[in-house]
DNA sequence: GATTAATTTAAACGAGTGTTTAAATTGAGG
DNA sequence: CCTCAATTTAAACACTCGTTTAAATTAATC
């Protein structure tokens, strides 16, 4: 058949936007078999399982993400100077926005997914990114934790997890809350915007010291 | 049958409990019922649906929740002086606080279950809650406002929703947190040190200076 | 072009879901 | 004590889910 893609291709591409779009559990086989207009037992055919699609979905993104990103970690840290909190969070914004190259809105899609792991899986997923993404995260723990020297171990481990929750949530909500910012004060927010927005937000909280009260 | 509480607060009970821990949607009506142990038809006498269940699950904390925020909110507005960030987020304590006195773990359970419903619903949770307690909302953001004057209205419509995430996505994954913390750094924290220490964070990131670049 | 492997297809399976029904049980009020 | 309403119960309903099966079709190899 001329014209159409990969059978493989077709489903994922169709169950990374759904996914994205209502969360891993709450998109059926059957949802993402008909929008990509492939039957329903292909999915079990190429890829064994629903719990084994939704990690490949995610290792699509992770493995572009992840390298470009430990690159231009790498790239601060050979830099002169000691790179600013600020410098490191907005390191990831090319690898990020690079994403939306690789498929059509691919940037939010990926912290989508991101997210939705998180809330959703009761472990496998964690355990999927923590064991095959682990060195790439240390890396990038590493890097914040020197810009930072005045922020305990335990403290940036909690920072750093709030962090996450920031910029998780608010792009899995981040179409209503667009639609609601563009009727209140008719703001019209890319993602690329809204990740400007979240940086500074997220590398103050990062940075503040630690009081005891 | 003495002894034996009331059918609805057995729902009621068992039903936020799941609901916090594995969400809306992952928890069956018949999984509420046998940990009530109360019968499966019981849910549709009393509620009508489970959507109407959900709804009255949070409204049992809201109902607490909010005029106790607002009392609080009110009180510094009649200080003296004006009240900082940080003392506007840190009157959130108490009231959070205190539903813990409501109900073992109510703390806790409140926020994951707001948590849930901002990232699990297409909008009904969001609609009741801002239909029904939209007045209190308004004068937490008000609040905050005038504490931070720098800070134009949209961008902190976006701010405060960093917040929510910040809080609501560490709340719940609280638990898997917890456990990391404890083995990494021999951290053991209770609800009330993780909202301690992500106060500072959130305060921080709030009234962070707007940058145009 | 025949043979073998890879893929696609339609159909069914068994388990789980929220909801409804109608009968059985319980609790008050007269 | 009897009556009537409120509640509880067991059973069934209609539906959706992920997965499996076996036959049909397509692609590749010799």
């Amino acid at each position: 058949m001329a014209g159409r893609t990969d059978t493989k291709t077709r489903i994922l591409d169709a169950a990374e936007k759904l996914f994205a779009e209502r969360g891993f559990s709450e998109t059926s086989l059957r949802l993402i078999t008909s929008k990509a207009e492939v039957n329903l037992a292909s999915v079990n055919y190429h890829f064994g399982s629903k719990k084994e699609l939704i990690r490949a979905v995610l290792a699509r993104y992770l493995d572009v993400f992840m390298p470009s990103a430990a690159g231009e970690i790498k790239r601060l840290h050979n830099a002169p100077e000691q790179a600013s909190l600020n410098e490191i969070f907005s390191s990831l914004i090319k690898p990020l926005l690079e994403l939306n190259k690789v498929r059509q809105g691919g940037t939010i899609i990926f912290l989508q997914l991101l997210g939705r792991g998180y809330i959703e899986s009761q472990g496998h997923l964690r355990w999927f990114i923590t064991t095959h993404y682990g060195e790439y995260l240390s890396t990038f723990v590493q890097a914040v934790s020197a810009s930072a020297p005045h922020i305990p171990a335990a403290e940036m481990f909690w920072r750093l997890h709030f962090t996450l929750g920031t910029i998780v949530f608010t792009m899995a909500s981040a179409d209503a809350l667009n639609e609601i910012a563009a009727a209140d004060y008719d703001e019209h927010n890319d993602t690329e915007a809204i990740i400007r927005k979240v940086i500074p937000y997220m590398a103050a909280g990062v940075a503040v010291p630690v009081t005891t009260n």
